[in-house]
DNA sequence: TGGTAATGCAAGCGGTTGCTTGCGGCAAGC
DNA sequence: GCTTGCCGCAAGCAACCGCTTGCATTACCA
């Protein structure tokens, strides 16, 4: 029962806090907003600080469940599924993202609770980058330099976390639905690095051998 | 005189706004910065919901005086020197925009003054790339649809965008330095949108035209 | 049946915040 | 010289803030 409560409370002080930043997250609000006594919640936490400083922690243990295969088959779709859950993810938080971003100055626990989503998926889109180039849909030798391949990667996850957070406020920004921008994204990172390029190339090639031999594709 | 103390208390205002938001901009720390008495700023302004309305409306009044030429010449370097003076800007503002982006939920008109840059910005990229197709960089035949080329500019916004606003909080997300980094956000926009390539036909066809004829190229 | 821990309720305390009032100083214009 | 308008200063007010205290209630366990 003592569980509920404090769950009950880390939730409300999530939604109080997403509305109205820290400084209007009061211990009032939230617990009229937990349906539960003000003093409940000193008792439960000791102070509004470690509430909230509580409340982030468990923002930030989320994980998120969308993950790369192992080897990359068809890259445009897997980076389009993958992209799109993370957007989902971030449009959901985008309310209490905003805030943290605005509370980072004062309250540095905020600006890494914030950072800690895109910094993982950062990690996860370098490790496939690194799968793409390791069985041949980015080459060496290809127009894009290294730099540019990491910087393509930092480009994809930018546009995604600005398109996320900035849709609902500028309309102007953004004209075009979700998915197809979304899938333009995916597009444009593929055809930036070669990988759209090498994509036509390999299917050439497994036609080519297809039509030459009759050994199976590795 | 009036008009001193007024500007000396609206700059004031954004400072002390830019660091502590809406809700710890109060009316003692805004005159202490101005080097005024409090009393001052009610006789001059009303209330302090005045006083900050007013300052964001100075604050989305300044515009930004980097244009593109009328004529695309070398639209890498152009779309480079744009986006340089663009992510500049956005840097020195960076603490105001994050805290208007928080404090939007309660005061829509912080997301109007927030907005008001990047969607002005966004506008000018779109009259370059129309550009861009008029003089051929870009065209219908290219690999990228219509669609995908107004995808690829707002891609190009919003990565600027994140990277003027989280590099200085998400060190694991921008390993290269700006310069580079930008550099190659415009590289990849151009072979995005199918302009490198057409910069290597047009460059192929120059040195064709040299080679064969006496003639100045347009 | 008695003890214990968690909760609700009412009240309050010291501090802060937006804002007001009253008063005196001080330079400009007639 | 006297009005007028702007400013600083001190004081204060009502509301709200985080937080505490005392007491009654409830539920569970021995």
């Amino acid at each position: 029962m003592n569980d509920d409560h404090r769950h009950r409370i880390l939730h409300a002080a999530a939604r109080v806090y997403a509305q109205h930043g820290w400084r209007g997250a009061t211990t009032r609000r939230i617990a009229e907003e937990a349906g539960v006594n003000e003093v409940t919640l000193f008792r439960q936490f000791g102070s509004k600080d470690a509430l909230l400083d509580l409340m982030m922690r468990e923002c930030s243990r989320v994980e998120q469940d969308a993950t790369f295969p192992q080897e990359p088959v068809d890259p445009e779709q897997e980076l389009l599924d993958w992209v799109t859950v993370h957007h989902t993810a971030l449009v959901g938080m985008r309310a209490i993202v905003r805030q943290m971003m605005g509370d980072a100055e004062e309250h540095p626990d905020a600006a890494d609770c914030a950072t800690h989503g895109p910094s993982a998926a950062m990690a996860r889109v370098r490790e496939y980058v690194v799968r793409l180039r390791r069985h041949g849909w980015i080459t060496e030798s290809g127009e894009a330099s290294p730099g540019e391949v990491r910087a393509a990667a930092t480009m994809l996850m930018g546009a995604v976390f600005a398109d996320g957070m900035n849709r609902d406020i500028m309309p102007m920004m953004f004209t075009q639905p979700v998915p197809e921008t979304l899938r333009a994204y995916v597009r444009i990172f593929l055809r930036g690095v070669g990988a759209l390029q090498e994509q036509a190339h390999r299917a050439a090639r497994t036609i080519e051998q297809q039509s030459t031999s009759t050994t199976v594709p590795e």
